[in-house]
DNA sequence: CCGGAGGTATTTTTT
DNA sequence: ATACCTCCGG
């Protein structure tokens, strides 16, 4: 974005186009900043606060919030720039579920609930969602019920969209419809088992700030501190962050929103379009409407073809985005016999691009589901290329990493069964039977660790058990806290896990990370709430100062740019992928997907599409395959928009994009599921 | 009651 | 390949 490079100046707007100018200038009345893709969001954004603040608005008074804890940071970076240093006292800057966690906990007190509640992750609520599905015999049925994910899943949507259970059963669950009586019992369970032990998932970061809202006194106060609300990415907020968000403003007064229906990609967790497109209306009069739509990212080729895919969508309200960049080379449409040759691809041209003086970290690889990238991982590690992966699975999610936060979060929550339960199993001899039996004694006791230490554990673990009571029991200095769970972790460690080595390092670099957090609980509800992204690798994670190549899910991938994108696997059943083609509202998120991903590129774009597809799951040597037809957001109409070939050159049956389409080729997607017949 | 063996169903994307 | 469940031998 050309403004960054900008000196200040006595007008601070002057590098503002007039749709930008004008969404920063507005006043407190409820504003909606349609924005396209690469259109300056954040500038705008970030321009607006700091306008704000220069006419007189207290920074503490402004709550920012966005959707990744990245975007916050980069928010408060840019408005330092053009607001200076009254902009450090912006302190309310954050996600959703950031800035619930941390209004919950100030008013704890006044909602009875225990100040030093913890937070579980999705992992975590699982593993008590299974829990409560023990306790109430689901199990043991002659028909399988659903398994904790899926569970957790349903509830979490219903949460989240505020409907009711029967209704996400039929929309989106169909196949556990049979269970919604013991569906709602379990959830009633799980409820009570949370509030029981003080834990609160995420979806209760958002519940519990909703209702807290509902009480008239808290509403009042806490829409007070805020003069100004600004949200953005609000394409992706659901309907329980709505209803936040207008309890915060009910009349709209200082509320500003700012998003893109083109961008929408998260309805699979529960976010709706209809907000933003339903904004407006919501107030009286109506919100102010300002729409960004020049493009100060990429080149006219790459936003010719992206305007394209996306102008195919059944529905659309942003206009096309048009650039003054020039045209620059067109898109690149490349067929490749299979997934091996793609990494072949990607890996030439990414280091061809190198030898041009484009850095590793201005390419970025992006797929639809974290797996894609599987083989040319191989291919990029084979060639020592580094890199680091964005989504995912992550390091939080590793078990040793799970198993030493369990050890504090349970040091800071006692009555935290899952983690109670986690702990506790890591000794030698315990097993699911006692830790109920120990951990039920916490719960009926008044002070729990003392429970702990009163417990008689079976003869053959009393070592183990008083090695873990002396941890839990005393309380060290933060973050020499850490270090000595270790200490005590490392043994169970050694004896669990083989590649102890490897394991141990990833603890150390956790420990590394607690020093800079003040406090123990900072540190694990920081941590729940904003996980390291990249994932540690057999490699290790490259260091800071090295040059490295960005491999991202396209979700992960939002808001970011590069200047060279290869979009992965652009073939049917990938991209749509095949789980994600039962309703036309689910086809409509793939197809923004696509265009979410094909936006991120600046100047060159290489969009893959493998012939075949190795069947999984065969014997070595094995060659069965099925053939894939190229994504269908990419109709042959559109071809003229890409410059289009097969790699390398003069392979495959047919060279170029006819190679695609001249037969259907066989159904993939239907292959696929013909996997789990 | 623990822990390991074997059998079976299995859904991506993230706060 | 994995996670989850059940069964069986200590």
């Amino acid at each position: 974005m050309p403004l960054d490079r900008q000196p200040a100046r006595i007008d601070p707007l002057a590098h503002l186009n007039p749709q930008q100018r004008a969404a920063v200038e507005h006043g407190a009345e409820p504003l909606l900043v349609i924005a396209g893709a690469g259109s300056g969001k954040t500038n705008t954004l970030a321009h607006r606060v700091a306008a704000l603040i220069r006419r007189g608005a207290d920074p503490r008074a402004i709550l920012l919030l966005t959707f990744s804890r990245r975007a916050a940071v980069e928010m408060t970076r840019r408005v330092q720039q053009y607001a200076g240093a009254a902009a450090a006292a912006l302190e309310w800057a954050g996600t959703f579920h950031a800035i619930g966690a941390r209004l919950i906990r100030e008013y704890a007190a006044r909602i009875g609930l225990n100040p030093a509640f913890t937070i579980h992750d999705r992992e975590d609520s699982a593993d008590l969602m299974a829990l409560a599905r023990h306790e109430l015999e689901l199990t043991a049925t002659d028909k399988r019920f659903p398994l904790k994910g899926t569970c957790l899943a349903i509830y979490s949507r219903t949460i989240n969209t505020e409907a009711s259970l029967a209704d996400v059963l039929a929309q989106s669950f169909p196949w556990c419809a049979g269970w919604e009586a013991e569906l709602q019992k379990l959830f009633a369970a799980y409820v009570a088992a949370k509030q029981k032990q003080s834990v609160l998932d995420y979806d209760d970061l958002l519940l519990y700030w909703a209702s807290m809202m509902e009480e008239p006194a808290i509403a009042a106060e806490i829409s007070a501190r805020f003069a100004h609300v600004l949200v953005d990415e609000y394409q992706d907020t659901n309907r329980l962050q709505a209803s936040v968000l207008l309890r915060l403003a009910p009349d709209g007064r200082g509320l500003t929103v700012v998003g893109d229906d083109a961008q929408s990609i998260y309805a699979f967790r529960g976010a709706t379009v209809r907000n933003i497109l339903e904004f407006p209306q919501r107030f009286a009069p109506a919100a102010t409407l300002v729409a960004l739509e020049q493009n100060y990212r990429s080149t006219q080729s790459i936003l010719d073809a992206a305007n394209a895919v996306i102008g195919l969508a059944v529905e659309r309200f942003t206009k096309n985005l048009y650039t003054e960049r020039g045209a620059g080379a067109r898109p690149r449409l490349v067929t490749v016999a299979d997934e091996a040759v793609q990494a072949r691809y990607v890996a030439d041209h990414v280091l061809a691009q190198r030898e041009e003086g484009v850095a590793l970290r201005a390419q970025a690889v992006l797929f639809r589901a974290s797996h894609h990238s599987l083989q040319l991982e191989l291919e990029l590690a084979r060639r020592n290329v580094p890199f680091v992966k964005f989504g995912g699975l992550k390091f939080l999610e590793a078990a040793h990493v799970k198993d030493l936060l369990a050890c504090l979060r349970w040091a800071e929550n006692p009555r935290d069964r899952v983690a109670g339960f986690r702990v506790l199993l890591l000794l030698p001899g315990v097993g699911p039977k006692t830790a109920a039996r120990a951990l039920d004694a916490i719960a009926a006791a008044a002070d729990p660790v003392d429970a702990l230490a009163r417990f008689t554990p079976p003869p053959a673990c009393a070592d183990g058990w008083r090695a873990l009571v002396g941890l839990i029991r005393t309380r060290a200095a933060w973050p020499a806290e850490i270090a000595r769970a270790r200490a005590w972790y490392e043994p169970h460690l050694a004896r669990l896990h083989d590649n102890a080595d490897a394991r141990l390092a990833d603890l150390v670099a956790l420990e590394n990370l607690a020093g800079s957090y003040p406090t123990r609980e900072r540190f694990l509800t920081e941590l729940t709430l904003d996980p390291p992204g990249a994932t540690s690798d057999e490699a290790g994670p490259p260091l800071a100062d090295e040059d490295y190549l960005i491999l991202s899910t396209i979700h992960s991938a939002k808001g970011q740019e590069w200047n060279a994108v290869y979009v992965l696997n652009a073939v049917d059943g990938c991209i749509p992928s095949d789980l994600a083609t039962g309703t036309p509202q689910e086809i409509e998120e793939e197809r923004r997907l696509l265009y979410v991903a094909l936006t991120r590129a600046k100047d060159h774009l290489h969009v893959l599409a493998p012939q075949r597809f190795y069947v999984h799951q065969q014997s070595a040597g094995g060659d069965r395959h099925v053939y894939a037809s190229r994504t269908r957001f990419i109709p042959r109409e559109l071809e003229a928009l890409f410059d289009c070939g097969a790699w390398p050159l003069g392979t495959g049956p047919a060279a170029g994009c006819a190679a695609a389409s001249p037969k259907p080729a066989i159904d993939l997607a239907a292959r696929m599921r013909e996997m789990w017949r």
